[in-house]
DNA sequence: CGTTGAACTCATCAGTTGTTGAAATCTTGG
DNA sequence: CCAAGATTTCAACAACTGATGAGTTCAACG
């Protein structure tokens, strides 16, 4: 491969900046609330530059969303040790990522879905398929409950989003971690193990 | 008050069917994603004709979300009866209520509510002060812990909703009620009279 | 009939959206 | 210095949005 002459790509703080407004604002407003223009404000850039680095909206959402939370790990790393006590740890973990940065990312992708098609599918096919595919296949539940108790995980988990991070309702809203994981763990916990 | 001469207001069929096709595409597309046009279109009519009934965008949202659905007698056929059985009895009346054509207002309600602040607010407000406020009194909770027992049963039905009627995730998505009000209605009454 | 006023339509406004292509700016290698 | 080429900006596009106001149609009343 011959060097060839020019400017070196340089100051790569700009697409970083354009990448973290994206984030931020995606999490705010939702996919199609959040404007090109509103992102490039964001970022103290000019919204052609946005395009010049990302291509399309869908394209930019979809970088956005590439974040460094692996299912593969995090699923087995909640079900792991002694089965009584999954539905808290399971709380405590998933908490512990939306509270941190890389959550912001969780909280754009479901404020999404609740009003783009797109984005809707895009999140669907995650849970599924990364999420509760795996927690399945970890259990080693009776293929018959497998899917109704893990979807029933998904509603109090995805309640909990959206109480907390996007209706903001209170006292949940700003309730410590560890009073949410005493709360809700036990209902989750016969969720997944208790009568159905 | 003096009768006037000239045409009475003729076929009020217009107006309804605006008013049914404004409430189906907000619960569709919510408040954003539904525009003006497309309402009109959904309902055989000029858009600007919406806005000879309406005004503004925001009143038709209003005059849409008006449905006979009374939360001041809903609450308490919810609460009435056995203590011990009232989680099932507000997952069946829940579920009734949304599966039911004025049902759709709520879930457009709901879809707004996430990408939209007027909406949002609009809802917490209905949430918090006609649902929540009441339910604390019927159920005579210690002022301290009904905060809390509250929000954690919004949390398990707006999650319901979410998984449902939004995101329409399979088995929840179509499943029989009472499968249903068997399943989670018993971590709602953890939640109004259990241990926390 | 003829007038009144509601029901309804048409054309259009100003603003915002995603996206594009040409041009300007600037850093670097030769 | 000079030219290459990445970075950044400007201006503009077509499509869409909510909204307005003037104009047309038409049923009902006197």
């Amino acid at each position: 491969m011959v060097r060839r002459s020019g400017r070196r790509p340089g100051n790569q703080d700009t697409r970083q900046s354009i990448l973290d407004a994206a984030r931020s604002t995606f999490a705010e407003k939702g996919f199609d609330g959040a404007s090109i223009r509103a992102i490039a404000t964001e970022a103290k850039v000019d919204p052609a530059l946005v395009h010049h680095y990302f291509g399309t909206k869908d394209k930019l959402f979809l970088q956005s969303m590439n974040m460094p939370v692996d299912p593969a790990e995090l699923v087995p790393k909640a079900l792991a040790g002694p089965r009584e006590e999954a539905g808290e740890r399971l709380v405590r973990l998933v908490l512990s990522v939306w509270d941190s940065p890389a959550g912001t990312a969780a909280v754009a992708l479901l404020r999404s879905a609740m009003s783009n098609e797109w984005t809707a599918r895009l999140m669907r096919e995650f849970v599924v398929t990364q999420v509760l595919r795996r927690a399945v296949r970890e259990l080693g539940l009776p293929e018959e409950e497998a899917g109704l108790r893990t979807a029933l995980v998904a509603t109090q988990m995805a309640g909990l989003a959206v109480v907390r991070y996007i209706l903001k309702v209170e006292p949940v809203a700003s309730a410590d971690p560890e009073t949410l994981v005493r709360a809700i763990g036990p209902n989750l916990q016969r969720y997944l193990t208790g009568d159905l």
